[in-house]
DNA sequence: TCGACGGGTTACAAAACGGTTATAACGTCA
DNA sequence: TGACGTTATAACCGTTTTGTAACCCGTCGA
């Protein structure tokens, strides 16, 4: 999940990309609204977060700009008391606002909402092909099997594989995505955690045929 | 207090169920005109909120089905600068509109004054399957079963519970709710709570039927 | 052929989790 | 003030989850 963070206040945009990342997004930081726009072009992010006054160009129209070719959700920052701003901001197509200062549990809170909202994210359960998950419940349903518990570590890691589904994710983004630090000598973990995942979603955990090992590589999902 | 909200657009219907059972109310969702109907009949719920664009049968003709028998609040949604819809809406009968996009703020502000004007904010208990709850008294009703008090805390974790019933809300969830703030060392703090409620509502505590765990997850209210 | 390497498997220890109970701190009201 | 109900803190237990380590077995290049 990639978020784009535009803001010129250089403390307010760390802050920002500390409390994000350390939910486990991927963050990427513009300074100014023209470094916003070209990081919106190359980098393709699914939410994103602009600060209203910005050198270069404003949020206003950074937003209007995106607008023109997205759909992504888009969170505006706005000064307490600025009404105006806000209904502006609404008008040029901004899905949420947020007020300064704010705290880092209140973005954390509103971001997921809003991807909720996108459907990108936890509640519409996640899918590819014949596996169903559901990221509150915790469960995983393949085929029309019933449910099956999955523990927190195993439900990252299979949330990576289907945000991927079909290309191979590198065990070092896995490392990364699932445990949110780590050091490269850990393979044995990811190796351990997707042994226990085939356990349980593959009919024949010796002969995978979903969570495939992409050698030298990593791993992928292979759904129909 | 429940809440029937129809809409086809299911970002949208989640957003707004979403907004609403986190300020505890108890939400039930319609996709098409028809469902919402039935609904309505099957559910009686104490507010509306309708799509006007829906395929089934349009906000219009469920507003005026559901006028021919019932004085509950109606809220319409409008898309913005459809004037007419408004006022068609308004002579059916509706008691509020709401353009889109809104932000959810707004929303549960409208709905709260739509609620006092009808004079029946907080009066009405939360209700879930055989589960009472009369908020003002601070007491439950299980089943037939003569009324139990119960504390701030047990209220307001059942409230939290109700109000998402069915569906396991997060552990973390639950204790900003019900405390507003709280570290993770605080798990004990929902452990205990969650065991005195249990002691107090189920039949048999130790093999909870209704206030289930959901291991790695949370808490669930299940309810037939 | 050997041996290093990558990945799979197994075994077991450490840590986290959830349920339970006991007890201390707190608040309220007579 | 003291008794009582409520809430917080802590400890204990059994279970599940996670981390650590070893071994197995193919492949591949020296």
């Amino acid at each position: 999940m990639k978020i784009l963070s535009a803001d010129d206040d250089k403390d307010l945009l760390a802050l920002i990309a500390f409390t994000l990342s350390q939910a486990g997004y991927l963050v990427v930081k513009a300074s100014d609204g023209v470094q916003a726009l070209r990081a919106f072009e190359s980098e393709g992010p699914d939410l994103v977060i602009l600060d209203i006054n910005m050198p270069g160009a404003s949020g206003f129209q950074v937003c209007e700009q995106i607008r023109t070719k997205s759909r992504v959700p888009v969170m505006m920052l706005t000064v307490r008391g600025e009404e105006e701003d806000l209904v502006r901001a609404l008008e040029l197509g901004a899905d949420d606002y947020l007020s300064k200062p704010f705290s880092p549990r209140t973005l954390l809170a509103r971001v997921k909402a809003l991807l909720r909202r996108a459907g990108m994210e936890n509640t519409a359960p996640l899918a590819a092909g014949r596996i169903r998950l559901d990221v509150d419940e915790h469960t995983v349903q393949v085929g029309s099997n019933p449910p099956l518990r999955l523990t927190k570590l195993e439900l990252r890691l299979l949330q990576m594989l289907i945000a991927n589904s079909g290309h191979t994710v590198s065990s070092d983004r896995l490392l990364m995505q699932v445990w949110g630090h780590k050091g490269s000598g850990d393979r044995q973990l990811l190796k351990q955690l997707v042994h226990r995942l085939r356990q349980k979603i593959e009919v024949d955990p010796a002969a995978p045929q979903m969570l495939q090992t992409a050698p030298g590589a990593g791993y992928k999902l292979v759904v129909d």
